[in-house]
RNA sequence: UGACCGAUGGUGUAACGGUAGCACAGAAGUUUUUGGUGCUUUUAGUUGAGGUUCGAAUCCUUGUCGGUCAACCA
């Protein structure tokens, strides 16, 4: 295969550009990549970054991606985990060419654990874990060979197979690499290759006591499938030369490691221990809650897999420590939701108005979308008692804005242009209801009333109104950095980031809201159906607010 | 007092020794039956110091700053 056509105008990073390269060279006929999780949480906007990344040079050089689940450590792991990842891979519109898992290498990973202790390059070691540490020395001062370094073969090989067989006890045995205690890469100071766990596995069950290494099984998973192009983030740097090392002395397919520095966003935090410690510690209401910045949670919030495509994209490859701006993800989901969300009015806070000349309900043909005509109309019935918001009517007359007041004229939406004529106060001089006239030739469309209004309000007919609750989201953290802050992470979270309204007034159409339908509340926001709502009680989540040009003076 | 990785507007990202560009955010204007959208304009940048070169964000030296590494986690 050719090396693949690339957009003339568009610049590569730097890891395609790598690819390119390799590809140009002839060093590959075709790619293969993979994205490789740990099934031991939900996946996060740095996954899916990691997620376009890998599928996406794929694709771009006419490669392939597996999906590889890194299950070597089986008190963590779980098939909730392994399902969920599943779903939001597909759900973020990517296709995986095979599915596999590091368990399935662990009959492999063996022999070749039994390969390096026959060529003298990894040996059984009884310190503990303490001791390990203690020999292992500091980043600045070289460590100290273990006393089981110099084992013999047979003895090594005996003893590898008794803790198989389940003979030591947790912590007792280890297997380690042979290389070298004094390198400057703490990760090549004989690393550990196999520990024993009598633990079960979510799929190989209790057949192993013992199980590899991260550095004993990743690179030599790749190099099973042949991976050419293996992808992970910056942390990873040192162990490259570990990877390098068991693919040497292995003597097989020798892929290769590229690191890329991960994403951040501003205001939350994008690691899985944190998340679950969320989670687990109920700050936020699950995986999927709609203020985590998990793949799971922001769709439940309404985001789109495309919006959030476009934000890796948008967001890029690099090497360097970064955190994005919160409002480039919101961009991306605005854009997205503004071509295709169907437009709809509801109303969070009313008040009353009574349209005092009018008798017979008129129904009004409203578009669903502007920016599709495609979407065509909906009819909404016009009545004589309505709600509008109640912020949207002022006592006070000011200039420049675009709200009901006393003897003004305004338009609402779709409908007709009405004059407000007085309001009508309860004792404590709250506003009960306010009287507003209608102009029968100003109709939305066949406006022949010549009159100019300074301003269009959403409303909802009384009548006909179903109750919905919203829930609303602000950041989940106080602070831009929860990381880089004093103390626990979790000191900084925002204890209002949801505020729940029980009862808006929304037009009755969005009582057929679907999980397939995304919503712009006119001068509200996009709003998406949680998957909770059931038939008596519809919720909306709001997915992001209208940008607002409101903030000029 | 180590090794490794990095440093371009507020944020993110281009440039491959030859005009520092794009996007988000911000500002101004315009359109508008959503204070949305669209359109126009605009503010703002190469980590410091040396060197190589006709020419340096780019190459070299050195300083500074940030990140990572001492889990039987991945």
């Amino acid at each position: 295969m050719e090396p693949s056509h690339i957009e003339e105008n568009k610049s590569l990073n730097f890891i395609e550009e790598i690819i390119d390269n390799d590809l140009k060279e002839g060093k590959y006929d075709s790619i293969l990549t993979r994205f490789p999780p740990e099934p031991n949480g939900y996946l996060h906007l740095g996954h899916a970054s990691s997620i376009c990344l890998n599928f996406g040079v794929a694709k771009k050089f006419g490669g392939k991606t597996n999906l590889r689940f890194d299950d070597t450590n089986p008190v963590t792991e779980d098939t909730e985990y392994v399902e969920s990842i599943q779903e939001d891979v597909q759900w973020l519109g990517f296709e995986w060419a095979n599915i596999f898992y590091a368990s399935d290498y662990f009959d492999q990973l063996y022999d070749f654990a039994v390969q390096l202790i026959k060529q003298g390059d990894a040996y059984v070691c009884d310190l503990t874990s303490d001791e390990i540490a203690a020999q292992k020395g500091t980043p600045t001062e070289v460590g100290t060979n273990s006393p089981y370094r110099n084992r013999t073969v047979e003895e090594n090989l005996q003893l590898f197979a008794d803790m198989k067989a389940g003979k030591y006890k947790e912590g007792e045995k280890t297997l380690r690499a042979k290389i070298d205690m004094t390198s400057t890469n703490m990760l090549m100071r004989d690393p550990l290759l196999y520990r024993i766990k009598f633990a079960h596995h979510h799929r190989t069950g209790d057949k192993w006591c013992i199980y590899p290494m991260y550095d004993f099984a990743h690179g030599q998973s790749d190099s099973i499938e042949k991976i050419t192009h293996s992808i992970c983030t910056m942390e990873f740097v040192p162990h490259r030369e570990v990877y390098d090392w068991c693919i040497d002395k292995l003597g097989i397919y020798p892929s290769k490691q590229y690191e890329f520095a991960r994403v951040n966003v501003n205001y939350t935090v994008m690691s899985k221990r944190k998340l679950k410690q969320l989670v687990e510690e109920q700050h936020v209401a699950g995986w999927d809650d709609p203020r985590m910045p998990t793949i799971s949670g922001m769709r439940r919030r309404g985001y789109t897999a495309s919006a959030i495509r476009e934000f890796c994209d948008r967001a890029g490859i690099a090497k360097r420590e970064k955190i994005n701006d919160i409002s480039l993800l919101e961009f991306c989901v605005r854009e997205d939701l503004n071509k295709i969300s169907l437009r709809r009015m509801a109303v969070f806070n009313p008040v009353k108005v009574i349209i005092t000349n009018l008798e017979n309900e008129i129904v009004l043909d409203i578009e669903n979308n502007p920016e599709d005509e495609t979407t065509g109309y909906r009819q909404v019935a016009f009545t004589k008692e309505i709600y509008i918001e109640r912020e949207d009517f002022v006592e006070e007359p000011q200039k420049k804005v675009f709200k009901m007041e006393v003897g003004k004229t305004i338009r609402l939406k779709g409908a007709f242009i009405v004059t407000c004529d007085s309001v009508v106060k309860d004792v404590d001089s709250n506003i009960r209801e306010i009287h507003c006239s209608y102009h029968p030739d100003s109709k939305s469309g066949q406006d022949t009333s010549g009159i100019k209004v300074q301003g269009t309000l959403h409303w909802v007919s009384v009548q006909y109104a179903v109750p919905v609750e919203v829930r609303e989201y602000n950041r989940l953290f106080k602070v831009e950095n929860p990381n880089a802050e004093e103390g626990d992470f979790k000191e900084y979270i925002n204890e209002h980031s949801l505020d729940i309204i029980p009862t808006a007034y929304a037009e009755p159409e969005l009582a057929n809201a679907t999980l397939n339908d995304h919503f712009q509340f006119l001068r509200k926001g996009y709003f998406y159906l949680d998957k909770d709502s059931t038939k008596d009680k519809i919720i909306f989540n709001k997915t992001v607010g209208l940008k607002d040009g409101f903030t000029k003076k």
